[in-house]
DNA sequence: GGGGATGATTAATA
DNA sequence: TATTAATCATCCCC
């Protein structure tokens, strides 16, 4: 006789599935399920049942019924990490089985630029090399304040932007790094005279 | 905890 | 696609 399981069992099922890695199980499990028993479960539930789908599609080589999946709807932000690194990795197999040849890190780079992330499975924060622009900016604006903080100030930072300590440590550092490569002997700054630099370094 | 050198990655441009 | 510049990370030394 066919058991019957709740929606919650079955994103349960998923979950734990998934967590233990075993993709045959997983496999099996979500073929035994009717197509349409998900469609009408809590968004969460659904979620993990999607999320479940995902992988297997990933596993599977199926790459379009996977890109399908992850553009459909809009994932929470516990499973964009995960569901970014899918998406990624099934492009990078795409364009390796393309070539004929493993891709290197400018290889990988330039397929990024070639497929981003869908807007289902990201922030939407513009980020300008690792960093979001947001914290860049917040950065920028106390290292005109003050281009030594504190350990204290630091941490401060570093929940303001998001980054950890170490990061903000080395953004001031190579800030500074930069500035003194930059500015040689005869640099602009050390010749402009009374250090109006550029506007107000107001606030902060 | 900072400086200097340098590696790895990202981004722009030829 | 190759090259160059910009950015972030890491190592070693002080």
């Amino acid at each position: 006789m066919d058991v019957v399981f709740s929606s919650e069992q079955v994103a349960c099922m998923c979950e734990v599935l998934l967590q233990a890695g075993s993709m045959e199980r997983l496999t099996s499990f979500l073929h035994s399920l009717a197509p349409s028993a998900a469609a009408a479960a809590p968004a969460a539930a659904l979620e993990s049942v999607l999320k479940a789908r995902a992988v297997v599609a990933f596993h599977q080589g199926r790459y379009a019924d996977l890109y399908g999946l992850l553009e459909a709807r809009p994932f929470s932000p516990r499973c964009h990490a995960l569901l970014q690194q899918l998406w990624l990795r099934a492009h990078y197999a795409e364009a390796e089985r393309q070539r004929g040849r493993p891709l290197g890190a400018v290889g990988k780079y330039r397929v990024r630029r070639k497929f981003p992330l869908p807007a289902t499975i990201w922030d939407g924060e513009q980020t300008s090399y690792c960093f979001k622009e947001k914290s860049r900016h917040v950065l920028r604006e106390w290292y005109h304040y003050k281009a030594y903080p504190s350990t204290r100030e630091k941490r401060e930072l570093a929940s303001a932007t998001g980054l950890t300590v170490t990061q903000v440590s080395n953004w001031f550092k190579n800030r500074r790094q930069r500035e003194r490569s930059a500015s040689g002997p005869d640099s602009f700054y050390t010749l402009c005279p009374n250090g109006g630099l550029e506007g107000s370094l107001s606030d902060v």
